[in-house]
DNA sequence: GCCTAACCGAGACGGTACGTCCGGTCTTTTT
DNA sequence: AAAAAGACCGGACGTACCGTCTCGGTTAGGC
């Protein structure tokens, strides 16, 4: 497989080359520096943050930074990559349990911060193909992969009859919850979440209302 | 009606004042300016559109665009609330027939670059609440309300439950098509919106698939 | 002979044309907006006069002030020009007296005025021989001629040695006096003006000390 | 020594503080942007100069010149400091010799070249203290000093009258080439460099004719 | 225990866009 | 037709940011 688009390896190679010659990076600087990233992302947004900002927060220099990642771009998109999805499995052994769950995870501060980032992220998206790769492999796909992953079990149980357009209903309740931050600016709340899983993916999925 | 954000109409205001002297603003310019901004918008995105090109394009001065707007993304807020709805109205006397003309303008040339441009502007919006604002009530509101009408006078004319959740299902559809864009970077076609339409939108309307 | 350079007299010809139609200049409106240039020169030197603040000082547009000259640096020029001489003649009946009156002149609130309003326009006669021309003809020379005409009589009465080089002689007083108001700031006073003409000038018209 | 005025020098401090961090400045990179400076006031003269031409002359980037200099006036006046005369010493052993040396350098291309920036530059000495007193104490006083000494050299020698003002006379040669070049826009030549020697400044120094 | 290469923070470098201001022109209404 | 007012185009100013480079200084090997 490739090296992963947006990070730049090329000093601690995995197929161990000649032997690594000299002083090795500092890993913690990486984290450091994703942190901060995030951290700017957030706050205040794609284009208000700057890599020499990034670089002081995490106590860096912007050379640090820029031996790590091609550009503010690649950065970016490696700390939002690194955002892990609030559930890692979903799996309560019942649809409705299931939903339950998807329903709290949906509507907590992580995934508003997600939604965030991804509105931030947005523009860049839009003219960067690569990124878009990367963001959509290490970001978007594991976390429809998760409901798809809940729906086909209910399926294998018999819950759920067996036309169901399951890609589609998976990003269903994601893109609604998206749409709404973008928006309005701001989460949903519980309430948002109960509504879209209640009144538009429960009768989608052919359940009663 | 309180004056529009994202617009400097000092100088030319609804209610006429003590009469305007000087010079009045040359109407085309507006035209002339936001023309040339969607132009780049679309064919850049946002943070490679530059005011001097803009200007440039227009064949107007820097000073003439900042005269009128405050900042690059005000000016740019504004040449996306310029962007019309390819339907104005929606109204074919039966909800398929509606659902139909529907599908077709969800997958327009025009629907795309909305969605194109909407996600150029994400990051802009998403830390300018009152560009979020203007942006909602003139862009997004605007193309929900022609499909909630669409739904009303579905449920006037008995083809719709009456529990269902019209607002949220008005959002269905743009929502997720908005979602294919920003998550594939490419329009999903006719067939995609036809998908979304009967594998989602029409069961959360309570329609036999 | 042409029209004076750096005035646009096109309006009110002195050979009369084809009768002048429609309103009159107001010729209130050249003195508001020269005795404005001079003031706007004076306290801030020509490149941080503006043609626009010289109009609004004026109450004045700035079409009315580009209607009556081509350019910032013909108006600047002419308004110059406007600054009279201290004394018209100087003619006490003897060199002494002449000197002493124009020691007193060279001192005088007037001639500091007019030294700082020559280093402000320096750099405009530098690039533009034509408004070099205008400045010589309207104001260095008829101050130099002032001075001339003093040394001449001089010569005529016998107080001066027939081949002192008049010319030369004449610019001595008001150069050293530009020299010092460019070199300090300030004006040198009547002190200054004392040794210029004890120290130097005297002797170089071949007069005891 | 006071920091001179006009240059910003905080990173290259003459007294090491507490030890320089980071890339240090580039010293080539003053002399290739002050020539460029001097060579665009020549040819321009002061407000058809511009910084972003200086720095491309330079092949510098316009955010070098501004980490170097305050302004555009700073950065002119700097350049002009760095105008060497054309003589460092002037020294033949006896007056007749120095002033011959004199004439020859006072109407020297390079003498002209001074006086013609001078022109440039007057209008914002004039409003600018700071910036007179690095113009003076870095162009101007260099200049008169070589006359100075020249003449208390020849005091010493005895050729000279005691009561002579040396201050004065020296600032006499200089002053006349100045006026000339500001009133006539071109240089006087060796021959109106004589005829001030012999027909002012001789006599003013008690020599006779 | 020293040598050397690659790291580190700091910050200067070339380039480019931003938003402001001014020169000179043009277009309104009013006189 | 001239007046005040002020919009218009063009272009310079000074600031800020991106991605690169260069300092002095540090931290691993390999010898």
């Amino acid at each position: 497989m490739a090296a992963v688009p947006g990070r730049d390896t090329s000093a601690t190679p995995l197929s161990d080359g000649p032997a690594p010659r000299g002083r090795p990076r500092d890993p913690s600087r990486d984290a450091a520096i994703l942190d901060a990233a995030i951290e700017l992302l957030v706050e205040e947004g794609y284009d208000r943050l700057t890599v020499e900002r990034v670089a002081t927060m995490a106590g860096a220099g912007k050379a640090t930074v820029y031996r790590r990642w091609n550009s503010k771009a690649e950065l970016v998109m490696d700390a939002v990559a690194r955002i892990k999805p609030p559930l890692d499995t979903l799996d309560t052994g019942s649809l409705d349990g299931d939903l339950e769950a998807l329903t709290t995870a949906s509507c907590s501060q992580h995934s508003e911060l997600a939604n965030r980032v991804m509105a931030s992220v947005a523009s860049v998206l839009a003219r960067e193909p690569e990124l878009l790769d990367t963001f959509r492999t290490r970001f978007t796909e594991p976390r429809i992969q998760l409901i798809t992953g809940m729906l086909e079990r209910a399926r294998e149980r018999g819950e759920l009859a067996p036309d169901i357009d399951i890609p589609m209903a998976a990003g269903l309740l994601p893109s609604l919850m998206l749409q709404h931050v973008l928006l309005t600016g701001m989460s949903g709340g519980r309430e948002y979440a109960e509504r879209i899983v209640g009144g538009v993916l429960l009768p989608a999925l052919g359940r009663p209302r």
